[in-house]
DNA sequence: GCATCTCTCTACCGAACGGTAGGGAGGCCA
DNA sequence: TGGCCTCCCTACCGTTCGGTAGAGAGATGC
C-alpha cells in the first residue's frame, strides 16, 4: 500500500474519531510516517483530502447499489440491501461516523450530493414498497420515503454510536443488529407478508 | 436575558452547527456582540463553556424523566414518553445535533455519563416493556434494551439531519415524525396490544 | 554520464486559535 | 466621598494551523 492509499486510510480512521476541523494535517502524516509537506504533496490541500475521502465512500454505493438490486430479486430483496448496508457500515464504523459528521458539517453540501446520488435509487426502492402494499405484503400505513430515511438512520448512526451506546448492553453489537433487523422488518411487512416468505424461503430450501 | 446566557445559546447553535474544534470562542462573543476576553469573564474556558451547555441538556431530562414516568400511567405511557422526547429534540434541532456530536467528539466521555444518568432510566423503561410481553400486549420478539436505543437513535439523528435528508421529502418534517412514531409503536405493540390501546382510548373518551 | 521524474525532507510564512494582563466605566454600599 | 465589585474593553502572549519554497535522494531512461 502505498503513501497516498495509506494518507487516504489515516484521514478516514481520523476524520471518523476527531472530525474535520478536529484533524490537522500533521497528525495524518504521523499516521502514515512522513512530514506534513510530503502528505500535501499527494493531495494539494486538506479539503482535496477530504473530498477523496469521502469520494471513496460514495463510489462504493454508486458501484454496488444497482448491482444489489438486480441481482436479488423478489422477496429477498429487501434482506440483501439490508443486510448489504448493515455489512459495509459494520465491516468499517468509520464509514458510518463519516457520513453522519458530514451531515452534520456541511448540510448543504451534503443535501446536494444525496439528492443526485441517493434520491433516484430511494424512489426505485419506494416503489416496490408501492408495490407490496398493493398486494398485500407491505403494511398500508407505510411512508415509503419517511421508511427508508428512518432505516438508514438506523444502521449508520446505530452503527456510527454503537460502540459507545452499545455499552449499555456490556458491548453485545449482535443484539443491536438483530433487533434493528426486526424493527425494520416488522414495522415494513403485514403478517400475511411475513408468513409469504417464510413460505417461499421453505420452498427454496426444499428445492436444493 | 444577559450576557451569560447569551452565550449559552449561541454556543449551543454554534457548536451545533460547526462543532467544538470548528467553533472559535471569537465567533461565540461576536454573536452575543461582546469581546472574546468578556466572553472568558463568564466562563473560565472554552472548554468550561461547552461543559455548561451540555449540562443544560442533561440537566433537563433529569428533572423530566422522573415526572414523565409517574405522571403518565398505563398504556400512555409510552406515548406520552415518546411525544415529549420528540417535541424536546423538534422544538429545537441543535439540541439533537449537539448531542448526536458529543458521542462521535468524546466517545469514553459520554459513554461514562451516559452510562450514570441514563441507563437506570432505560432499565425502568425495559422492565415496563417485559411487563408488557408477559401481557401479550408487546411482541415477545423485542430485545428491551435494544429497542430503546434505536428508538432513541432515530430520534435524536432523525431530528438532527431532518433540515439535511427531508429535503427528499421536499422538507415535510411532519411526514418524517409521523412515520417514526408509526415504526415505533409497530414493532413494539402487538396487533392485539394496539387493538387494546384503542378501546381504553375509546372508553375514556366516553367517559368525559 | 546526465537529465528527468517521483517523492520526501527542512525551514519558513501569515493567520487564527485559546488564554492572560491590566485598565476603565458604572453601579452599590458604607 | 471613597472603596469595591461587576462587567467589558484593548493589547498582547505562545502555540498550532494550513500551506509554500526549495533542496536532496533515489530510481528510470537515453
Amino acid at each position: 500500500m502505498d503513501a497516498r492509499e495509506q494518507a487516504l486510510d489515516a484521514a478516514t480512521r481520523l476524520f471518523a474519531a476527531q472530525g474535520y476541523g478536529g484533524t490537522s494535517l500533521s497528525a495524518i502524516a504521523e499516521a502514515v510516517g512522513i512530514r506534513k509537506a510530503s502528505l500535501l504533496y499527494h493531495f494539494p490541500s486538506k479539503e482535496a483530502l477530504h473530498r477523496a475521502v469521502l469520494d471513496q465512500i460514495l463510489e462504493h454505493w454508486s458501484k454496488v447499489l444497482p448491482r444489489l438490486l438486480e441481482a436479488a430479486a423478489g422477496d429477498d430483496r429487501f434482506d440483501a440491501l439490508l443486510h448489504e448496508v448493515v455489512r459495509f457500515f459494520t465491516a468499517d464504523p468509520d464509514r458510518a461516523r463519516l457520513v453522519l459528521r458530514e451531515v452534520l458539517d456541511r448540510p448543504d453540501a451534503m443535501r446536494a450530493r444525496l439528492v443526485e446520488a441517493v434520491a433516484p435509487w430511494m424512489a426505485v426502492i419506494a416503489g416496490y414498497i408501492r408495490k407490496g402494499q398493493e398486494s398485500g405484503e407491505i403494511r398500508e400505513s407505510v411512508d415509503p420515503e419517511a421508511y427508508l430515511l428512518h432505516v438508514i438512520h438506523l444502521v449508520i448512526s446505530g452503527i456510527a454510536t454503537a460502540d459507545t451506546l452499545g455499552s449499555v448492553l456490556e458491548g453485545d453489537v449482535d443484539r443491536l443488529v438483530r433487533e434493528l433487523e426486526r424493527m425494520a422488518k416488522t414495522s415494513l411487512f403485514t403478517e400475511e407478508g411475513l408468513a409469504r416468505a417464510r413460505q417461499r424461503r421453505a420452498k427454496n430450501e426444499a428445492a436444493e
